[in-house]
DNA sequence: CTGAAAGCGCTAACAC
DNA sequence: GTGTTAGCGCTTTCAG
């Protein structure tokens, strides 16, 4: 086999409607109906206009015809970070609802900066994507409400009222006085929290947990700590917890990765997860699931999530002044190995 | 303040270029020179036109705009998987050099599905990007070679050679090397592998390992588990790893999360990291950087890659026949708390 | 069934 | 400086 070199590398205009039109001896309004399938064409033109079409590796230009159609099916979302593993589920559920309606899902990070967000939601409007989902984000109701008039948009975890547009977040609330319950259960009482500081969600975890041990009669033992979602954040709140009189036999931390760090924070102190302490956190990840840590943890149905944004968005396009709907789905507890029965108790 | 229920929610059509250039009062040359900063405009009549279009909310549509310049300014990235925390940073180099260039980045995944992979090529295409990222892709190089020739494309952490193809990836070999060569450095000789079965740098990792073992004069010692880049995996490598004789005193895991797997054989084996078996890592993902894991391991420059990538691209819009070029970077090693010197060697 | 023609919203010569 | 005009590649009436 001969060494080709760079000699393929030139590289070739993209062959138009006409071109093909052409090669084929029909008119260029036949192309156009073989590509859109309309069955409204003879067999034999339509067998020439697909040899010709493909001949020529004719691909149609989605931009020309985004302009005169007035729609782009694109579905543009915007994700506050990719590095949070947390929306990788979400992207899935979006596009798994968006291909199935013969939509193409783009995205773009926001890198967690608002303003990056906010350029990107320009280039979204202005490449008159149909759709636009907002994931994580932390842009201004102003700034979104002033996008929603242009196009439909949707929310996804994040406390956005605005009109007409549609959100979609899982139950927090519901979701800690899951792990509290879960822990009372066990026979807990003295069930402290570290939080997560101003994060997403983190105020609703917050509330779920202190409303959940009022409800089951352990109010007195409400204790929260700082903390930031993060492993250290985690870390220095466990610590904090640990010093208190009477030390807490089970910590809700507000997400997995601040859970680990309670996690070191109990090792450190010589003490042993689930026997002298239990563990929950908040997410499942997949740092919950790993072996060696093998966290009790709050699920939330991400994939589910993105998928019931995505219809919100195809609702919506049926119904553009239809009142906005706010979705709050369940969240439900993945019990492992860091959650044991209490050896002492109130 | 009165509560505006839906009342805002009515959508309203985008204006257009005419629209603004008639409440200006000027003609839509006029306002098109605005749009692009053209300095060959009077200030009055500049003025006019910034406060029309502020009123009326323009935003210049980029699908027409597109369709005349015949470039969007958009790079597709297609990313083979985006739970992969990988691709993450790999992403932001990307979007960091395309931003200082002017380029808008559109991400789809392709969900580890070659198939999926292939309709997001074909929608980029149709989108007419101005050029292509492929990260940790799957696609056969003849697909590559195709869409290649419509569009100028770069490829990341894949060892596709194409004509005008460019590729960015880490030298793995060396990566690898480096994990061995620390090893030997704290009197190793029974170095042992999990390697990655057949995920990407797999091959040339298992490669940069053997030929290191050779060069530093231990290649008898050379033993490789089967292993695929997963915890589970890593367990059952260490697992078997561990039941040789003589027993290794080190094990080099392909990738980070096999490496835990390998921790967690080794403790259930009740053997301790470091001081019985020192472990090695790759690939430096957050999972190495937790508190109880503190992994040593084989870090990549991945922002680095991305913009490596992205730049190559911009190189090849200037000059789109130059000869592909390959590039490959450095890794280096992060040592953490997973080795320890040697207590026994051969 | 098929072709001709009129745009979609914008840019880029080219006149004035 | 500013307006006019001819498209970019495609879809979509509307005749034939």
């Amino acid at each position: 086999m001969p060494l080709t070199l760079d000699q393929h590398s030139r590289r070739v205009k993209h062959p138009t409607i006409i071109d093909v039109a052409a090669l084929a001896g029909v008119s260029k309004s036949v192309v156009s109906r073989v590509m859109r399938e309309d069955p409204t064409v003879g067999p034999a033109r339509r067998e020439a206009v697909m040899a010709a079409a493909g001949e020529l590796g004719y691909r149609p230009n989605a931009v020309a015809r985004s302009l005169v159609q007035q729609r782009t099916f694109n579905i543009g979302v915007i994700v506050s970070d990719l590095h949070n593993l947390f929306f990788a589920e979400i992207l899935d559920g979006i596009g798994a609802a968006a291909a199935s309606a013969g939509y193409q899902v783009l995205v773009t990070s926001g890198s967690l900066l608002q303003s990056n967000e906010a350029r990107a939601l320009e280039t979204m409007v202005q490449l008159r994507t149909d759709g636009i989902i907002l994931a994580g984000s932390q842009l201004s109701t102003e700034t979104i409400r002033a996008a929603s008039r242009r196009v439909p948009m949707a929310v996804v975890t994040s406390a956005i009222r605005a009109p007409g547009v549609d959100t979609v977040a899982t139950d927090d609330v519901r979701g800690a006085a899951l792990a509290v319950a879960h822990l009372a259960s066990l026979g807990h009482g003295w069930i402290s929290m570290v939080d997560g500081g101003t994060g997403a969600g983190s105020a609703e975890r917050c509330e779920g947990y202190a409303q959940a041990m009022h409800q089951i009669g352990i109010g007195q033992y409400i204790r929260i700590a700082p903390g930031d979602y993060t492993e250290e954040g985690g870390h220095q709140g466990a610590t904090r917890l640990l010093e208190m009189k009477p030390r807490p036999t089970a910590i809700y931390a507000a997400n997995d990765l601040s859970a680990i760090g309670a996690l070191n924070a109990i090792a450190e102190a010589g003490l042993e997860v689930p026997r002298d302490i239990s563990v929950v956190g908040h997410d499942n990840t997949a740092l919950a699931a790993l072996r060696h840590v093998s966290l009790t943890t709050v699920h939330q149905p991400r994939f589910q999530i993105g998928e019931m944004a995505m219809r919100a968005l195809l609702r919506r396009f049926e119904r553009p002044t239809a009142r906005a709907r706010h979705e709050l789905l369940e969240p439900h507890l993945v019990v492992r190995e860091t959650t044991a029965r209490a050896r002492s108790s109130p």
